[in-house]
DNA sequence: CCGGCAGTCAACCCTTCGGTTGATGCCGCA
DNA sequence: TGCGGCATCAACCGAAGGGTTGACTGCCGG
């Protein structure tokens, strides 16, 4: 390890007035610790972070409709020497688990976790290595040891709409695709989820996270 | 009203010990608010909430797992005499909504509440008046305007079932009916809910929080 | 007392979906 | 360099689902 920093600066970002309270009141018992700013949308932590050079951001996935956190976590990790980035969520779905650490985010954290592993998590984050929640950390070991589990980015875009309630038809005209080729894939995600139509795939796919909603 | 309250008394149960914390920091500058306890449990709340006599008691409706928030707001507003029950949680489906209003809850409020919006519920409720979020408002509006909307037991109990993934046929031998009664059924939930198949009912379904996951 | 609604079922027809076979092009990895 | 996975499409067939009409019961409320 580097230099031992003396303080951690960290930016909260959360559309949550009580969460974000709730965070300060956590963390700044920890005299390590520093909070630069708090934060309600996506777009104003992307803003702030390169400002006020925090070492790590404590982001939500969901800000009320508006950017999402992987966005704004793959616009800050991806400009050299930025802070890193330490998702705070209620979900854990793979979508979303997945989706944040393709954008870069250093950890993956659940909004029940108690305040010490809180602490601990952005502790390890602030010292570049990677911080998972146990419920986290289990799903992708799923999700290595079944692989077959796993749907293909294109699966998941169809199963998506699909689960939206959209016909083949209109699956294929949303994607610009044959309905042969709907029905192609569909043929694998029933597979791929041991089942045998579109009603218990969606069913399935939402039981294990697969697809969001 | 009776005599007027110098404090209001308050009982907060969450889950989440960062929104506990969130809780305890907002309400706790409200210099005429006193927060007796916080409880992470559905359970301990309906204990806790007849031994310290509080007041109102702010509670979540998911509770990881265990007993749902409505069930402990039953429970607690069937004693009288008791604390009022001010429900605080994330969702705002028709399901929800309406189970926390059939148990007996004074208010509905959201997790993106402003604080002083949150004060101001919890004075409103300990006065006896019922406080509503301006979204979950609406959504009783909407739902008192087009009773149509309101699908019959039978039919959430089919589409329930639908929605896990069950053909027609399996349908049928849940529930003890001839496939030709599953389909009037869905014929049926088709035309209420605006619909044309299995699966955008269970979309739709799902969206207005009509069907559980 | 009767109309209306929920719930049950049958017979019918037609559309969509599910399943198969087979084929093409692309890309990455061995 | 070739195998395999991903993605694309076509043609076909049987089955499941969707839509209609019609009919019977039981119950609630005007």
């Amino acid at each position: 390890m580097t230099a031992p920093d003396t303080r951690v600066r960290l930016l909260l970002a959360d559309d949550h007035p009580v969460v974000r309270a709730g965070l300060r009141a956590v963390l700044e018992t920890e005299p390590d610790f520093e909070i630069v700013a708090d934060v309600p949308t996506a777009e104003e932590a992307v803003r702030l972070a390169e400002r006020c050079d925090a070492d790590v951001v404590l982001m939500d996935l969901q800000f009320g409709g508006r950017m999402l956190g992987s966005q704004a976590t793959a616009e800050i990790t991806a400009r050299p020497g930025g802070p890193r980035v330490l998702i705070l969520t209620t979900y854990d779905t793979d979508a979303d688990i997945l989706a944040a650490i393709e954008a870069g985010a250093t950890g993956y954290l659940l909004k029940d976790a108690p305040p010490q592993e809180l602490a601990a998590a952005v502790r390890t984050a602030a010292a570049g290595r990677s911080a998972l929640a146990p419920t986290v950390a289990l799903r992708l070991m799923d999700r290595l040891r079944t692989p077959a589990s796993a749907l293909s980015r294109r699966e998941t875009e169809v199963l998506q709409l699909v689960a939206e309630g959209l016909s083949n038809a209109a699956v294929s005209k949303r994607l610009f695709l044959s309905q042969a080729t709907v029905k192609s894939h569909l043929v694998h995600i029933y597979a791929k989820l041991g089942v045998d139509s579109r009603t218990s795939a969606v069913a399935a796919a939402t039981a294990q996270g697969l697809i969001r909603r």
